[in-house]
DNA sequence: CAGTGGTCTAGACCACATT
DNA sequence: ATGTGGTCTAGACCACTGA
């Protein structure tokens, strides 16, 4: 209610001071606001510069949940991730349209994910040309056969300096491909769950997207909802 | 940090009061660091009341996302529930264990919700039997063939006073049955998406179990998961 | 250097629960 | 009437950013 919108995104906001100035209102009460706008996934706040407007394009057909997005990765505890096809520029008009991407090609790369009860997914990882460039040198994503403990989630934010903010996810169920049972060790046609997961940083810039497939009988994905308190 | 656990399900915690005197600390620290233990869904607050803790077996192994619970429910939208196996109190030593009841009989039905495009769920719903006794008359649950826009958590918030605070999910892909295939109008052994749901209140009781098959053709769950943002 | 958001203190008034 | 949490104001200091 505080702020009119629109805001382009990016588009910086007023700030804490000149708010606080011009509505007639205490300091806290409009970092109440923008903490609120915040937890929505509204804005973002960068000390010492400002608030900014996320990129827009949250059609609302989402559910909004809010928790650790490393959690997301929950299945990385335990797990090693291992390169069947290594990162590589391709051509991908899919993966590219759905990252928002100018150009029809990314750096791309299939990978499995195993317990030591054995491989339980499989994942095609999708990263503009951009971060890809950086990425395609570390072992853990270019050499076929490699084993780590890697998430391509820490390496964009430890080696690229970007904040993972969130990710859109699309769950369903299918059947397993020859290729998915090679990986997998399930029977054909059996079925799979398939996530998918298009991640965006704080700017709500898309910065990655993942297709997994994991074997049922190996994993369950497992989310608590609460319910936002305002409290 | 601040306060030291453990503290017993339900069990009142000191008031804000007493922690700012007792700890030396403003009021207003004591308030964010009780906001931010409502954010992480360790205890609830009620006005005039005071401070509770939640009830514990969150075991961690679950992801935390935070979102509006009604948003789970965005299936409902557009979408009737039909009554295929009315409301009943039946023994189901499962969902009886699963909800952490004393007995082994709950009130359990069977529902399917469809679209215009046609049906793409169906869900058993089990509740304890105490609120069982008072949903079991609704028309909406209890009449076979009965189609309306219902929902049970609706019912519980209004009808029976309780705060469902939200659920932990369990999602799983599975091969169709035969009674899934007449009701999915999908094919057998053809995959479908099973969400487990077990309802919590602000108090961490259980208070809906629902066992939910989805027709991957005619629905995709979809989730955005943001991580927590201290802002 | 001035401006930004992050944190903290101190005090006020309110609606609501309990006694 | 008392005590609870919810909200607001007013002012302080800090770390960090950018020019």
């Amino acid at each position: 209610m505080l702020l009119e919108r629109p805001f382009r995104p990016d588009e910086r906001l007023p700030t804490e001071a000149e708010l606080s100035r011009d509505l007639g209102l205490s300091r806290q009460t409009v970092r109440k606001a923008f903490s609120d706008l915040v937890s929505e996934g509204l804005v973002y706040r960068v000390p010492g510069r400002g608030t900014f407007a996320v990129q827009g394009g949250q059609d609302g057909r989402y559910l909004r949940a809010f928790g650790p997005v490393d959690d997301i990765l929950a299945l990385t505890n335990d797990s090693d991730l291992e390169v069947l096809q290594p990162l590589a520029r391709t051509i991908d008009i899919e993966a590219a349209g759905r990252m928002r991407q100018a150009t029809d090609e990314v750096y791309a790369g299939l990978f499995r994910r195993e317990h030591t009860a054995g491989p339980f997914m499989v994942t095609r990882i999708c990263v503009p040309l951009d971060l890809g460039h950086g990425l395609a040198e570390h072992d853990s994503f270019a050499k076929p056969g490699v084993r780590s403990p890697a998430t391509m989630i820490e390496h964009l934010e430890r080696d690229m300096g970007i904040s993972v903010a969130g990710a859109l996810q699309s769950i369903t169920a299918e059947s397993a491909t020859p290729e998915l049972c090679k990986y997998l060790e399930c029977a054909l046609d059996s079925p799979v769950l398939r996530i998918d997961r298009l991640f965006f940083d704080v700017t709500g810039r898309f910065v990655e997207l993942t297709i997994n497939h994991f074997n049922p009988s190996r994993y369950t994905y497992r989310v608590e909802v609460r319910r936002r308190q305002t409290a």
